[in-house]
DNA sequence: TTGAAAGCGCTAACAC
DNA sequence: GTGTTAGCGCTTTCAA
């Protein structure tokens, strides 16, 4: 990321004199015991007391006209509604979550929103909630296992459940936090929890054949995180795809799931002998191929590169990327159905599913060679 | 974005046999008057009031402990805090924001998470926001007004500021909302509320001189939305530059944002005659060149293109592309700087920062050709 | 169907 | 320095 640092800023205090925020017109029926009370900015907060008054009737008439409409006259009900919207009332969410103990929000805490990975199931996520009523709150960890936390503890309060995205906490740590605020874990088996997985086992497995079938005797797998499930998975199931095949694996890693861990890792790789190479995600693959590139060895012709996710630069880069697809707006919608069945209907089990994974075939895989690449 | 849509789910009932939340154990001094309070989720939610119990103070006290420690006793406040700890005890911040009208969030509006310019923005505000104790939560419109404007009124009881990015809502509809809340617009001017720019027409300016340099005479542009502040930014500083430089511009729009967007735009751009191409984003100039890929037209043999943003497939695309850096990172923490300023200190002013642009050139632009491409 | 009243968890004057 | 008291805006019994 380019980053320009001359900066020109120049205060306005003209504005000063103007008045950001003009009194809203008011007009009250009855005596005006409290006046409308002024916000924090000087702007005038329509409350339920205000609509009550105007319409002349109770504020528990006009709450139950939000929050239980059945339970109110229909001419009642239309009145209400029609001053409500003439003053521009909205209740006061954080005021009906402390009655309630509900807030209509989710919170999605991901690892790395900068990780394309992730925004299809954010937005998949916001969408799905959207369609039933409530809203997502996302968040990003740095992938820093202590802001995570601090980001689960922080929602807990303001949020009716919480989607976290492959967290990096450990299993412990998720159950403790767990009693705090009912979530749903993407990415990751925690038993007694709802989790949503993309089945990346099955993804290793196609992967590995598939350089098997190309002829590659010894493949290098570049690991995530190691406080990623989903690396050890895939790494549990590369290691028994490739014995089971009768070649070898060599592990790489961890490395840091970004352009720069495959950058890193690309000496280590060559020095590995392998002609072919299965990377945790395609940020790492991408960044090995743009360092192969830099050391003039070729890609597929010398060593054949497959990577997970399949994000949109996978499509781009030159070769295109080999890769295994995750059906991440599928899980964005599922996690939230997941975390508002716990939520609206707590105490009634947990879930997990398991969504399916695909090899897209592209060019950054070829036959192995005949001899291993140049290791210099 | 491959979807998979087969699903396997299964729903594991024997988890209701466990009692999911372990009740906490809690030990109290005084005569308990009243239980602690049980969430909705039959966990033991501690209040202020249960800590003041157990260490013999009024709720005022424990109050006073964690919002204005400065007022309290140091021995007392050692106690509280050591009980609140015991208890785990964690202020309700719904509850607070009631009293005191300030939430300690702050809302940061996109008008699309997927795109890559979106993220580094979102990042560094947060890592901004937190050094200021605040947090932030992000919502994705789906590059619709109407969801903008629904989220904005939505954020407006919930946060105390909002950071509205790119917004696609008219200048009114701004000027509407802003007496609802503090905020502050990244990427467009609006007179009378803070503003965080990135100087577009610069970058512009530069692109449309390299590609004169290059010898272009008939340079094409690909706008925005027409919504988008910064294309009709990019659109008058581009024009202006092509004409005092003797050389034709061929405005081609409005275009969505995206890869689709640029490859819808190809065949429009062959038929105009352009030798050289300004695109509004870098995902519209990449769905640009690998539509040209397939018909065969040589980046940058042919055409030549430029993009805006810099983002990172711009880096990884063959040719890698010649574009103008944005400053996102830094306009994050600029915005949340300006909000900040108009939340702590209300009318007092509000701001304009204007951040600098830089032209990367790469490998999508070269000399013009002798002749213009084929146009078939 | 509507009103009255209590209270969610916390803060903020104002007393003491 | 700490206790008292009165709400913030809303929901939710319980009566009427």
């Amino acid at each position: 990321m380019m980053e320009v640092p001359r900066v020109r800023q120049e205060v306005f205090s003209e504005y000063l004199c103007l008045p950001r925020k003009p009194a809203l017109t008011m007009r009250q029926t009855f005596a005006s015991v409290s006046s409308p009370t002024s916000g924090r900015d000087g702007s005038v907060a329509v409350t339920i007391r205000d609509v009550a008054k105007m319409v002349g009737v109770h504020v528990s008439t006009v709450s139950r006209t939000f929050s239980a409409p059945h339970l109110v006259n229909p001419e009642t009900r239309t009145r209400v509604l029609a001053v409500a919207e003439e003053l521009g009332y909205r209740p006061n969410r954080a005021a009906r979550a402390l009655t309630t103990g509900r807030t209509g929000n989710l919170g999605l805490i991901v690892a790395d929103i900068s990780n394309p990975f992730f925004p299809p199931l954010i937005k998949s996520a916001q969408a799905r909630a959207r369609e039933r009523d409530y809203h997502v709150f996302v968040a990003d960890t740095d992938e820093d296992p202590r802001v995570e936390e601090e980001l689960i503890r922080t929602f807990a309060k303001q949020v009716d459940g919480l989607l976290l995205c492959s967290p990096r906490l450990s299993g412990r740590a998720i159950d403790r936090l767990s009693v705090e605020i009912p979530f749903v874990v993407v990415n990751r088996l925690v038993k007694g929890l709802s989790t949503v997985l993309m089945d990346v086992a099955q993804g290793a497995r196609s992967a590995v054949g598939h350089l098997l079938g190309l002829g590659h005797r010894r493949i290098a797998l570049l690991t995530g995180p190691s406080s990623s499930w989903n690396s050890s998975a895939i790494e549990a199931a590369a290691i028994e795809a490739a014995s089971s095949g009768g070649a070898e694996l060599v592990v790489l890693g961890p490395n840091p799931p970004t352009e720069q861990g495959g950058e890193l890792a690309a000496a280590e790789v060559l020095r590995s002998g392998a002609t072919g190479v299965l990377a945790y995600n395609d940020l790492i693959a991408i960044g090995l191929i743009e360092a192969l590139d830099e050391l003039g060895v070729a890609v597929p012709g010398q060593l054949s590169v497959v990577g997970f996710d399949d994000i949109m630069p996978a499509r781009v880069i030159s070769p295109k990327l080999t890769t295994v697809a995750m059906p991440t707006a599928t899980a964005g919608r599922a996690a939230v159905d997941a975390l508002l069945h716990l939520v609206e209907a707590p105490g009634t089990g947990t879930s997990r599913t398991t969504l399916d994974t695909a090899l897209v075939v592209r060019a950054s895989t070829a036959p192995a060679p005949a001899a291993v690449p140049n290791p210099r």
